[in-house]
DNA sequence: ATCTTGACCTCTA
DNA sequence: CTAGAGGCCAAGA
């Protein structure tokens, strides 16, 4: 097992990602800053990309402007948004979430 | 080590 | 709003 193994950038933005509770957001720059990689906000996307699939809440994830740059990804946009106004996300756009009501950050996580 | 890619951020025009 | 440019970082070939 792992007794000090090198948990990759990867792992480590999909448990954080994976700790986001239902109705809140995160922001990529947020989790990079939170990992102590402040500019890394694009690797924590690619991140993501490898996370689709992996029963990660990547929908949960919008940049810094509360868009969900990759709706492309999921799957449908409109998919998307039934899916985080089912969770309690209010939406102050089109693709735009209520960044200033749901933004959660790691620290936030227990 | 080098180059490319990637779901970013920010500025300027 | 769109378009172009620069910066930051990590993983893969």
């Amino acid at each position: 097992m792992e007794s000090s193994s090198d948990p990759s950038f990867f792992e480590r933005v999909w448990a954080v990602v994976a700790q986001i509770p239902p109705g809140r957001v995160a922001t990529y720059g947020d989790i990079a800053e939170h990992l102590g990689r402040r500019g890394a906000a694009r690797t924590v996307g690619w991140a993501l990309n490898e996370a689709v699939g992996s029963g990660l809440p990547c929908h949960r994830v919008v940049n810094r402007n509360g868009e969900l740059t990759g709706r492309r990804h999921f799957e449908t946009p409109h998919v998307m948004k039934e899916r985080l106004r089912s969770e309690g996300v209010e939406f102050v756009d089109e693709h735009r979430v209520a960044l200033d009501k749901h933004r959660w950050t790691p620290s936030d996580a227990a």
